[in-house]
DNA sequence: TAATGTTTAAAACATCTGTTTTAACCACTA
DNA sequence: TAGTGGTTAAAACAGATGTTTTAAACATTA
């Protein structure tokens, strides 16, 4: 046996119980086991299990960011880029780079997880090691859409990223019902196809008056 | 000490920390102990951890639903309603009823651990409780977008699903950035209304062609 | 071949989990 | 007042969890 093949077999066996079940709820022992491994493996090679998760992200959203960065500093340098193509680089550039190993279902659904369990404490990860690219991109979006105030634009940002990692990390249930009640075999390809138009519609929808602060409830 | 005092003390507590932490996060030892509760509290008035986080769920979702229900007749009744009025009835409604305690966001991050976290259990609980009421919406929503294909609406409903509820989720995070960066104190309110215009619109975007089955990857 | 550093194996450790049990407590009725 | 049903208290139970330890196996180099 090679002397990685433990640590590739624990990162993909990991990834896809970790997207199954969530983190907190996948042990130690059940990834060791399915992966053919021994339990002291984990702590071994990662050091612990807060570690093994970070390192399963790590692998997906490195080269991730990698690309996004030379696709985003050919935008930067071409300039006049419109809504629909910084959107759809995003897109291309997401559906292009995992390809080879595990789904995109599967690390939008980690992507997801992150947010909402584990107390913030990985959210803080992407935050340091993901924010600068992510930060990136902000700028361009802003250079899209110039009429957008800033804090509406922060919220229809969040209101986008949720529709993706929401309908991303239920994709698997939502493709039975879309088949059973539409006959439609979605795939993620056809998933982005669909998110593209109505990202694009909702960030350029009109920008509503707030309520006054007096008429509070 | 009134009889249920003891059962409203862990509800309240309950809610709290599923909402900060997660369910499997959050153990029964820390409920009771933050509630100045025995720890056998729960097991003899909700019978386990799991009829416990339901119950909490059925003690936001269950006003809800009768209010929401009663709207719709409403609106059934009267018939020829728009987009707007349906969305705006549902965020109404939303607003209205647990106003009394612990706050909207509280709830909705519940609803987005439901959704993602406890390996769908708790799911196909609220598709049991509360299907028909979303159902009797999904048949609103309808009538309201004709032009719409079927597996389309879905699809969008979903994204928008996800919007409130990874927003509403990550809403104490985002409001301290908001207000750092924007100077913006965001209430409930604001958010809402903010969300209006762009779910609205985002129904009503056009219809992309989906690619095509040949060419895939 | 001998020695060295890395990886794996199996077991033990300490801790935490949800749940159950047993006894005490308390309010209320007969 | 005696007793009954509902509730709380404290302890124990059985099992699972992440981590550490000890020894064996392995590959690689001197």
């Amino acid at each position: 046996m090679a002397q990685s093949d433990t640590v590739t077999r624990i990162l993909d066996t990991a990834e896809a119980l970790f997207a199954e079940k969530g983190f907190a709820e996948t042990s130690l022992r059940t990834i060791t086991s399915k992966a053919k491994v021994n339990l002291a493996a984990v702590n071994y090679h990662f050091g612990s299990k807060k570690a093994l998760i970070q390192a399963v992200f790590a692998r997906y959203l490195d080269p991730f960011c990698e690309q996004f960065n030379t696709e985003l500093a050919a935008l930067e340098k071409r300039g006049g880029v419109t809504l629909e193509e910084l959107l759809e680089t995003l897109a291309r550039t997401t559906l292009s780079v995992p390809a080879s190993k595990g789904s995109l279902s599967v690390f939008m659904r980690l992507l997801g997880l992150a947010y909402t369990q584990a107390q913030g404490h990985m959210r803080r990860y992407l935050q340091e090691h993901y924010g600068q690219t992510f930060a990136r991109f902000s700028q361009q979006l802003k250079l899209c859409t110039p009429d957008l105030p800033d804090a509406e634009r922060f919220w229809r940002i969040h209101f986008m990223l949720g529709s993706v990692v929401f309908t991303m990390s239920s994709l698997d249930a939502l493709r039975d019902i879309a088949y059973n009640d539409y006959a439609e075999k979605t795939r993620i390809k056809d998933l982005v196809a669909r998110m593209l138009p109505v990202v694009t519609v909702a960030m350029q929808a009109p920008v509503p008056e707030l309520p006054l602060p007096s008429e509070s409830a």
